[in-house]
DNA sequence: TGATAGTTGTGTAC
DNA sequence: GTACACAACTATCA
């Protein structure tokens, strides 16, 4: 008889049991199988320093989802006979280690296509080889395997979503049943330094965050099924769901199905998912069609992974061959007063509120957040708002964050930079009583419902007799939209123009080109309209900001521009 | 090479 | 609530 194999399933997203690959084939004919999860310091120790409780990379609220769904992995694992093996360190120095500690036979993991995690499975795949161990990683964090998509299109990833979904065919199905046993580990652990259990937030250092209002949303697989399950309930809601009707304010009950973070970590597949809806689909009558549809908010996360995949940089600027070469400013103080709820907008920062609350928030509202930062308002790079993203959403998610930062700066993918949110009205259509910018802004919750999007126009009695006066308890606007929102336009417009006109030089002469020519365009442009134009008083702030940093050129005549105002 | 359509804008008029 | 102007971009496909 063949010797049994020793197997070691390292999860690092996938955190689930169904439809798990990577988990079955560690199975299949083992004598052990080890499940770890390496708790890495990188991603989970404290930073004091940050600008809200977490570690530098992520925010509390996603570091205890995370330890949800490890603690309902374990349990899970524990009902089929077997256990979480959770070690603190860097996985790069420990999944060598255990191989040769544990005598592992196969390596078992789920694929990951983004770049920090190519590189590390790169690094383990050949360390791994170098020891005589087998590698199993198949795709199944995603319904397609973005080089297949990218292969299939000539070379290169389509960039519109209609070509994306034309490419596409039916996405494989749901693996049937996930393990009902598994094969433990064994007893002895060749004194490898396991902690005992999942640990908690205190366990981690995080400490004094009674005060921390935490995200409503449980992680956990167990979580992902049964909401997944109460969502395609309401077989009218599925089959008529379209995502741009949903309410972004609504808070008590989303308007979406909030299974995003429990995609993230693979607590839900994404082929079950989308199965289900099928199946819910095929007991209505008719029902949404992509992009709008449940099934479409699916493909659209294949989208954004194939494109993240097939395009170098996509997480920057420069560099990017997709992404418009726009010369955003290095402003600090708007980006923090973006990132911290200031910006004196209360649509805009109620939604900043959730953000750091809840870890989640309406698309719409990342649609506005986003627009009000980079092209609508602030004018600030797309960069920076989505590293603040990146660290507080519970779903935050490489590709997608990327994606969507892309096209709402109209870097990419999106070019109709005259579609621009409003940070008054937008919010007012959804919610004109203000019921949401008074739940996540109490100081404003006494402001009558005229003002609520627009308080630094209520006179000072109203703002006395509600309790909060504009500029004291509550900031004023950092920026007059509408003339923010101008100057925004002939700088988005200047860049494009200037794109056309470089677009064939090496990226980083077209930078620089891009930088110089568009100072000189602005500055003629902003130099006539401030002797032709009165500012409207509630401007009050610099639309211009500074460059930080090395004294360039820009910086100098931004300043200047500045001063002049 | 020209036509077309594109996740999800706002303000105004009727 | 519907239609249109606003001012206008570009990947894709015939």
């Amino acid at each position: 008889m063949e010797k049994k194999k020793r197997s070691l399933m390292w999860f690092r997203k996938g955190l689930r049991l169904h439809d798990n690959p990577a988990l079955l084939q560690a199975c299949e004919g083992a004598r052990n199988v080890y499940p770890v999860f390496v708790l890495d310091p990188w991603f989970l120790a404290p930073d004091p320093s940050a600008p809200s409780p977490g570690s530098r990379l992520v925010g509390v609220n996603r570091i205890r989802f995370l330890l949800e769904s490890l603690q309902d992995l374990d349990t899970s694992l524990r009902n089929c006979g077997s256990r979480l093996l959770l070690i603190h360190g860097s996985p790069i120095s420990i999944i060598p280690h255990l191989l040769t500690k544990w005598q592992i036979d196969e390596l078992c993991f789920e694929h990951d296509t983004e770049p920090y995690a190519q590189e590390r499975d790169a690094q383990i795949k050949k360390l791994a080889g170098m020891a005589g161990v087998d590698v199993y990683s198949p795709v199944s964090h995603t319904l397609y395997n973005p080089p297949d998509v990218i292969a299939k299109n000539g070379g290169k990833a389509p960039l519109t979503y209609q070509s994306f979904c034309r490419l596409v065919g039916k996405p494989p199905p749901p693996l049937n049943d996930p393990p009902a046993k598994i094969p433990g580990p064994a007893a002895d652990l060749n004194n490898v330094d396991i902690t005992a259990v999942v640990p908690s937030l205190e366990d981690l250092g995080y400490t004094d965050l009674n005060e921390q209002e935490f995200t409503p949303h449980r992680g956990g697989e167990t979580e992902a099924l049964k909401r997944l399950e109460d969502s395609l309930a309401d077989t009218k809601w599925v089959c008529e769901f379209e995502k741009p009707k949903g309410n972004p304010t609504a808070f008590i009950k989303p308007a979406t199905t909030v299974l995003s973070p429990y995609l993230k970590f693979g607590c839900l597949s994404s082929r079950l998912f989308y199965a289900r809806v099928q199946d819910v689909y095929a007991k209505g009558k008719k029902n949404s069609k992509p992009p709008v549809s449940l099934e479409g908010q699916l493909l659209w996360r294949e989208f954004f992974y194939t494109a993240g995949y097939g395009t170098p940089n996509f997480d920057r600027m420069v560099g990017n061959p997709i992404c418009k070469q726009i010369p955003w400013k290095d402003d600090d103080k708007l980006l923090s007063a973006w990132r911290d709820a200031r910006t004196g907008h209360p649509w805009i920062d109620a939604a900043m509120v959730q953000l750091r609350k809840w870890g989640w928030m309406h698309h719409l509202a990342r649609h506005a957040v986003a627009c009000y930062l980079t092209r609508g308002d602030l004018f600030v790079y797309w960069e920076k708002g989505r590293d603040v993203f990146d660290r507080l959403l519970i779903d935050s998610d490489w590709a997608i964050n990327n994606g969507n930062w892309l096209w709402l700066s109209a870097s990419a993918f999106f070019s109709q930079y005259h579609r621009i949110y409003s940070p008054i009205t937008f919010g007012k259509k959804y919610d004109p009583e203000g019921h949401y910018v008074r739940h996540f802004l109490p100081v404003l919750k006494d402001m009558p419902k005229q003002y609520i999007y627009e308080p630094w126009s209520a006179p000072i009695e109203v703002q006395k007799k509600a309790k909060c006066i504009i500029g004291v308890d509550y900031p004023r606007p950092l920026v007059d939209h509408t003339v923010a929102n101008k100057e925004c336009r002939e700088r988005m417009g200047a860049a494009y123009a200037l794109h056309k006109e470089v677009g064939g030089l090496p990226q980083q002469e077209q930078v620089d080109a891009l930088h110089r020519r568009l100072d000189e365009t602005l500055n003629n442009h902003i130099a006539t309209n401030e002797t032709t134009k009165k500012v409207p008083k509630t401007t009050m702030r610099k639309t211009v900001g500074t460059t930080k940093g090395k004294d360039t050129p820009s910086s100098k005549r931004q300043r200047k521009l500045t001063d002049y105002k």
